[in-house]
DNA sequence: CTGAAAGCGCTAACAG
DNA sequence: CTGTTAGCGCTTTCAG
């Protein structure tokens, strides 16, 4: 394997010239240039990664940070970033909490990071604690670190996300609408800000529409997966009347809630409509495919990106916390009459 | 941030004591490793990944290298290697083909990596090009490559994999035995060994269970999505007499039968049979639940894990191969008395 | 515009 | 057992 040193010699030159042509560094002539790149191509050398971090400011490498690398988001998300991210020559790497939910675990990782002089993180924490979070701020003091989806105030932390106070909304306006009165909302992480802000378009998209709430038609879970959702569906089906319609608190959580009903066969949406909220790409897989409400995912994975690269140490200005909308997407689990359709 | 001088310092000893207490290295007092310990721990030091790197053999990483990170196959895959990386003290960097199917896109992943000196591969590769295989075989001289679910015989690539031929051979035969006689099959890729020996399985299946193999009752698709076996389900259901079971080579092929029948109101398994082989996560979230063949991900990926960190370049008797056994899983979508369940 | 040389932070070889 | 030191391959001044 090539050193720059042997670029250098054999293009009949010196290691700065190769440096220089290979940073883009002004200062070359043509000739000069010409000779390296050829050099280059011939011996297909490639710049050890190690070495260059260790000299340079910029790692040109972003770090991506998810607590489970399960969860149905994490494809779409990671996509994203890494597309935006090799369109400006970034490389992710991507560090995640993996299947021990071994608390020390987190706080290792980022020790990780901090020796890698990322030149930035996005970071997707679900629930995480608040050692994590104070942790994640010092770090932010040193580099930009977004956090997705979930914003936090007073804090050194950047963040994009949704205005989910309007996309609840939307969907249980959209609900009454179509002439659902009992609509169950399936709650999780209720301590969550984002969790509470879609409770809140919940609550006034009810009100807003002559409905009155009951809070027996809410029911909590300990977390936003599929499983929870599926336990916990059955404490709203014990009311009187019935729920004509349940909303999760995501899709996870309203796939859940379509399998218990599955089980007991209760027909959706004939019985009981069903409505998620996230559109993971599972959502259009199950049976009978799920209304949802779509994030605008690889909107905000590119703005994340760009906060980053884009950072200015200096500057104060930028905006710290972007919030995106939302959009409405109808399939058969509210509309019968809806199209099968597939990615 | 601090530097392992500053260590060093504050420990009152030199930066070579240091280095060996970080890195376990024989001859060090009990004394001055309690004191570097302290002091590491105070300064709350952690060594520099890049600096590190370039002077140490081994980087403690290996690469994992997949085509598409929206395969539902990856999360299994890679949250087992990394696992066990992490026991060993590793830790993996993920290479992935992105959203851009790009060809070159593969060819320069490979060139980062070989500077980075990685300790391995893992790769996973269904249906690369040659110009790739080839690439990867060079880089396997120089390092151990593992590759996942697919084997090259004449070639420095190791590999894990499962025995595809007794594993649609079993799925066949478990079909035959409760009574299906026409038995339609969704194939991709055949060109590829692990496709091959599957379809040959199928036939000696049915040839075993005195079941006249029919050529109208396989379809061939581009690759293995849930698009593609939605796509071409049709094609098998032109022949007469209709199959009453329909196999995908693997789970999500079987999934895009079984949105298809979904479509044209064909009921699942009352009407036809519907069965896969794979075992991803989605396999239990469609409706009804798919009956399919279940791989060792785990114990698979542990394995690849073992083989290229225990890789000693001097021994060529390592055995190249490793081949597991599959588990059949019934459900729902063959078997209607199988209950409902979720993990 | 080009080349020489000084480190980046660390490991490993070597001397004490 | 401890401390000193020569690089690892690269970028980046700084002279020519």
């Amino acid at each position: 394997v090539f050193r720059i040193q042997d670029v250098a010699k054999h293009a009949g030159t010196s290691v700065g010239s190769v440096s220089k042509v290979i940073n883009g560094v002004e200062g070359v002539s043509d000739k000069m240039r010409d000779k390296v790149l050829k050099a280059i191509a011939e011996l297909d050398y490639h710049p050890n990664v190690y070495a260059r971090n260790m000299r340079a400011k910029s790692s040109k490498t972003i770090g991506v940070f998810v607590p489970l690398i399960n969860d149905p988001y994490f494809p779409q998300f990671y996509n994203g970033i890494e597309t935006k991210l090799e369109q400006l020559g970034y490389m992710p790497i991507l560090f995640s909490g993996s299947s021990k939910t071994s608390s020390e675990r987190p706080l290792d990782l980022l020790s990780q990071m901090m020796n890698r002089n990322l030149d930035g993180l996005i970071v997707s924490t679900y629930g995480w604690d608040n050692e994590f979070i104070e942790k994640l701020a010092r770090i932010a003091e040193k580099m930009p670190v977004v956090s997705y989806k979930r914003k936090f105030t007073d804090s050194p932390l950047l963040s994009v996300g949704v205005n989910d106070y309007e996309g609840m909304y939307s969907a249980v306006s959209y609900l009454a609408r179509i002439g659902h009165k009992h609509i169950a909302y399936i709650n999780a992480t209720a301590q969550l800000e984002t969790s509470q802000d879609r409770l809140r378009g919940y609550k006034q998209a009810l009100a807003d529409n002559d409905i009155p709430f009951r809070e027996s038609y809410i029911t909590e879970c300990a977390s936003y997966s599929i499983r929870e959702g599926y336990l916990n569906t059955r404490h709203v089906l014990r009311n009187s009347p019935l729920p004509t319609a349940i909303i999760g608190g995501n899709d996870t959580l309203a796939i859940g809630a379509l399998k218990y009903l599955e089980e007991l066969q209760i027909r959706v949406p004939q019985d009981i409509a069903v409505m998620g909220y996230d559109e993971i790409y599972l959502s259009q897989l199950v049976t009978p495919q799920l209304s949802t409400v779509a994030l605008p995912v690889e909107q905000m994975t590119a703005k994340a990106v760009e906060l980053i690269v884009s950072a200015d140490p200096a500057s104060e200005s930028v905006q710290r916390d972007l919030t995106f909308g939302t959009e409405l997407v109808v399939r058969r689990s509210t509309d019968l009459t809806s199209p099968f359709s597939l990615n």
